[in-house]
DNA sequence: GTCCGACCGTA
DNA sequence: TTACGGTCGGACG
């Protein structure tokens, strides 16, 4: 080494910190496998070697080395044993990157330099002082003020984040004394992060002030009784010590043991295959692409190399000696293939002052975006392919972008593409580390007032042939992380365009998992909730009601700000519940639950069933009919003709005209004309109660069934599209709607015949496969009762046992009213049992109710400890939990209101048992479609709805004695590898040509 | 046109 | 006694 090489020196574990921050939190690997930091790491790195002449720096370096922390274990600890003890643990998903980064470097051709028992610094610290020896030039790539002791004429620092070179006018603007006294000033104010304690009271200023007049710290300390601010003199005087200890703590030393020399940390020219090797198995594609371009390697023929990963405590980063694992919620770790993660406990502790953690990131964030002001004169319309394609490469750049389509109706498999929005968050110097920026590309919009033809396209948009291709590409991307609001649906609609969208996240689904039960997961609500904006409302773009338009005859530049402005919130979401997940330990849940439930709906939906529209027709008919016949009697026996759907007129006849007694009121005043309480009529012999219950059953089953099904009927599909929503429970279940398929007649012979329609193609079968008693056996599990999981295991009716148990009657030759009884309990146990309830499902007394209970907890006190735990919990912690870690909160728990705060109990009883039977099930279909592609099976045997405890598949006829078992074993199965359950989970499936038949 | 309550279909 | 969505009537504007 000789005057005119110029040594960089890269402070490695500063870069990792620096990287980590800057970029989208838990940036992963499609194995799961968080890159992020090595991400950051490698662009940093490569951006160094590229372009250090064209940067401040202004050179190239001739050496270079990548210099880390070994471990917290240094020398200081020894001279200090609280040195940095109230460093907490790196976050969790920055722990396997430590070792991943230490591998690029070496991939980058570059010596990764680390000794034990030294810092960072300190070897950074020798290294230059030996270069500079030398008459090398030095450049410090961090901007850590610990490093600026090192700064001289021939010593500089380099901040590559703001591409501000750092000498010695620098250091004395910053802090007010030139780098030489730059360890006695941080002698005196101590560093909270590193736990220096310095003297108390003193800051920058006061030091710089000090220091300039008396020189140093030890003339400083030596005079200290001339001070004349009584306070601070005190103050020095007692603190002396620790500022003496203190500037050993913060002096850097200059004469650590090194393997390489200084002369040999020369830098060698790029492994282009190496590297590229490296960076195809972290899956950065567009750096993979940058390095093959300068290397002139072909990428696609190099083969991604190896890369091992150390995922827990082996990983050596800095400060893992105080990492405590995290604590284990309920069951085991999940483990499916690849990372092992742990359902777990919110870390409650106050994080340390200056410590970093997922809690503190998150907290954060969301402060930054809170008040963050929303700029709509900024919003970009793209009107030409060059300026999308710019566009789309700073995605790639960037690596996640807000996404939102904008189309012709609410229906995903009926509306068309007229426009998408994007937003792009830069790592800009803003004081939230990130600017937004957003655009709207309109590709379907039309002229309001229309030629001959009825409106011609408007002008100057992107044809759809040239934007398609581009938004294909981008979407389907593994490379770029596309947040959506609601994404099912822009994924279906995209889907129908041929575009299959890959690596996304959706905020609405991650909102679902962090704040189940406080309240609506909408883009709206979040935005007014985290954003405190509150976006344009479709109604204000495109009308409402009778004077609603379309949004292909949007006006363009309306669009824009509404299409965009849905993308950045969307982003702006993103950036502040993404980081929640890790902090409230509940990134499990969405990764295994939640999302990758949604293209598995999305292609539910897709496929959708066919309906015979003749069997409904023809039912619809003999409906009618039977009601018809039904009002002519009922106006008979009222002795008037009045509105029977009308539950006021039908009050006033029953109770008012005719007198009758046995009314009950609903909450507003009116008589309840309730089926319960027109069976009770009934059967003191009435005839008339009768005949409106059945005429309600009859026009019930035709108004909402057979008469409105026809209607959904896809025009091209001529088959009918539920739409699933992921995120309208509370507890976990689906719902669906439009139309809703989960709650298709199945109780009454009558109601079974619309079952019918429900047919398979020809060819085919309809498969439906149902868990027996899911809720009981996760009762059983959760609460963990001997008898109950007995009964699984053996197989026997489980409400029959519970009779037996309760009553003392044998279960052979059990009177059918006692199991009745028996079995409604059951179903109180899970919905939270109170006797009054009991009482009104059973119509008994309600302290006869009341001794059924009290009953039943004697003979299982195990169901009374949990529902006692349960309420419990949910009282303390405001949650209760499923056993998968699914989280459903009680905000009203603890109302004043008695009835408000039963009501939460009961739900709160309720939520584990029904949203982890919901959980199994989820797993289940997210496991099904792999399970039936490895079988060969795939698109033969093909799942079409969900109904809560029930999957329906349509098969090839040849295939179902194949699909059977697996599909069953599946089901059966879908808990494991993550949890045994104590009881077994049962299925029962059959086959035939419609639902009813199958079910 | 829009909202809400009553009612009733499912798990 | 839990969790949903759809239809209707009726009141509001």
């Amino acid at each position: 080494m000789k005057k005119g090489d110029h040594l960089f020196l890269v402070d490695g574990s500063g870069f990792i910190f620096r990287a980590f921050h800057a970029l989208p939190p838990l940036t992963r690997k499609s194995d799961g496998l968080p890159v992020g930091a090595v991400s950051g790491f490698c662009n940093m790195l490569w951006k160094l070697l590229t372009e250090a002449r064209d940067t401040s720096v202004g050179v190239t370096p001739t050496h270079l080395a990548v210099i880390f922390d070994y471990s917290s274990k240094t020398f200081r600890k020894d001279l200090y044993d609280a040195y940095k003890a109230n460093r907490s643990a790196p976050p969790e998903e920055l722990i396997p990157q430590f070792g991943l980064i230490r591998q690029a470097t070496r991939a980058f051709n570059l010596p990764c330099i680390e000794t034990e028992g030294f810092e960072a610094d300190d070897i950074i610290a020798t290294y230059a002082r030996q270069a500079e020896a030398l008459g090398a030039d030095v450049t410090i790539v961090s901007s850590d003020k610990d490093l600026m002791q090192l700064v001289t004429d021939n010593v500089h620092m380099y901040d590559s984040m703001k591409d501000k070179q750092i000498g010695i006018p620098d250091v004395i603007e910053k802090w007010g004394v030139p780098p030489e006294k730059m360890i006695d000033l941080q002698a005196m104010t101590g560093d909270s992060v590193d736990n220096v304690p310095g003297i108390p009271g003193i800051g920058p200023k006061t030091a710089a002030t000090l220091l300039a007049e008396y020189g140093d710290l030890d003339t400083l300390l030596e005079r200290a009784t001339e001070i004349k601010q009584e306070k601070r003199r005190q103050t020095i005087i007692e603190n002396a010590d620790k500022a003496r200890l203190s500037r050993e703590l913060v002096k850097l030393r200059t004469d650590v043991p090194l393997e390489l020399a200084v002369a040999d940390l020369i830098l060698e020219a790029q492994d282009g295959p190496k590297l590229i090797g490296f960076l195809k198995a972290m899956q950065f594609t567009s750096l993979t692409r940058r390095v093959a371009e300068a290397c002139e390697c072909d990428a696609g023929a190099i083969d991604a190399v190896d890369v091992p990963v150390e995922w827990g405590a082996n990983a050596h980063g800095p400060d893992l000696d105080v990492a405590e694992p995290a604590p284990v919620a309920g069951g085991t770790p999940e483990v499916v293939g690849d990372a092992v993660s742990v359902p777990a406990k919110v870390n409650g502790s106050a994080a340390p002052e200056g410590s970093f953690t997922p809690s503190d990131f998150a907290k954060s964030r969301a402060d930054a975006f809170a008040s963050l002001p929303f700029d709509h004169s900024r919003y970009v319309t793209i009107r030409d392919v060059a300026t999308l394609d710019k566009w789309i490469a700073d995605a790639r750049e960037t690596g996640v972008i807000g996404f939102d389509t904008e189309t012709t109706s609410l229906d995903a498999m009926q509306a068309e593409l007229v426009g998408f929005s994007m937003a792009i968050a830069d790592n800009a110097k803003s004081p939230t580390g990130v600017n937004i920026r957003a655009v709207y590309v309109p590709l379907g919009h039309k002229t309001g007032v229309g030629d001959l033809l009825g409106g011609g396209m408007a002008e100057n948009q992107i044809a759809m042939r040239d934007a398609l291709p581009r938004l294909k590409a981008l979407l389907e991307d593994q490379s770029v992380l596309k947040v959506a609001q609601n994404l099912k649906y822009d994924y279906l609609l995209m889907k129908r365009y041929g575009v299959e969208t890959k690596n996304f996240d959706d905020t609405m689904l991650i909102s679902y998992v962090l704040d189940a039960g406080t309240g609506a997961h909408g883009m709206d609500p979040l935005s007014e909730k985290f954003l405190n904006h509150k976006p344009i409302a479709y109604k204000d773009v495109a009308g409402s009601g009778k004077s609603n338009i379309s949004f292909d005859l949007v006006d363009i530049d309306r669009a824009t700000h509404y299409a965009a402005e849905d993308a950045d919130v969307t982003l702006r979401l993103w950036m502040v519940l993404k980081p929640r997940l890790a902090a409230e330990k509940l990134t499990t849940v969405y990764e295994r639950l939640e999302r990758p439930l949604l293209p598995v709906l999305a292609h539910m939906e897709e496929r959708g069933i066919t309906v015979d529209r003749q069997i409904l027709s023809r039912l619809s008919g003999e409906l009618a009919q039977g009601a018809a016949r039904l009002e002519d009697e009922i106006y008979q026996l009222a002795g008037e003709r009045f509105n029977i759907g009308s539950p006021k007129q039908l009050g006033d006849i029953l109770f008012g005209k005719m007198g009758l007694a046995g009314g009950s009121k609903t909450k507003t005043g009116q008589w309840s004309t309730s089926a319960s309480v027109l069976e009770d009529l009934a059967a003191a012999g009435l005839e008339l109660p009768r005949k409106i219950v059945d005429w309600r059953q009859l026009t019930k089953l035709k108004s909402t069934y057979t008469d409105a099904l026809p209607g959904y009927v896809h025009p091209q599909t001529k088959r009918v599209h539920t739409s699933y929503s992921l995120a309208s429970t509370t507890t976990g279940r689906l719902s669906s709607s439009e139309p809703n398929l989960q709650n298709i007649p199945v109780r009454t012979a009558e109601g079974r015949k619309i079952r019918t329609a429900f047919i398979s193609t020809p060819g085919h079968k309809l498969i439906s496969a149902d868990y027996s008693q899911i809720e009981l056996r996760v009762l059983a599990h959760v609460a963990e009762i001997p008898q109950l999981t007995q009964a699984f295991a053996d197989g026997i009716d489980i409400h029959a046992m519970t009779a037996s148990e309760m009553f003392g009657v044998p279960v052979e030759g059990m009177p059918s009213e006692v199991r009745r009884r028996a079995k409604a309990i059951n179903f109180g146990i899970i919905y939270g049992i109170s006797a009054f309830g009991l009482a009104n499902q059973l119509s008994i007394e309600r302290s006869e109710a009341g001794d059924y209970i009290k009953r039943y907890f004697e003979r299982f006190p195990g169901i009374r400890d949990y529902m006692d735990s349960t309420k419990q919990q949910a009282r303390d912690k405001g949650y209760v939990e499923t056993i998968f870690g699914r989280r459903i909160n009680y905000p009203e728990i603890r109302s004043s209101n008695p009835s408000v705060r039963a009501f939460n109990e009961r739900a709160a009883i309720n939520a584990p048992i029904q949203g982890s039977a919901a959980d199994v099930i989820r797993r289940a279909m997210i496991k099904m479609e792999p399970a039936l592609a490895e079988a060969g099976l795939s698109e033969r045997v093909r799942m079409l709805l969900q109904v809560h405890d029930e999957l329906i598949f349509e098969v090839e006829d040849e295939d179902v004695d194949k699909a059977m078992p697996i599909i069953v074993s599946v089901m059966e199965n879908a808990t494991m590898p993550a949890l045994e359950m104590r009881v077994p989970l049962k299925v029962d499936a059959r086959a035939a040509t419609n639902w009813d038949e199958a079910h």
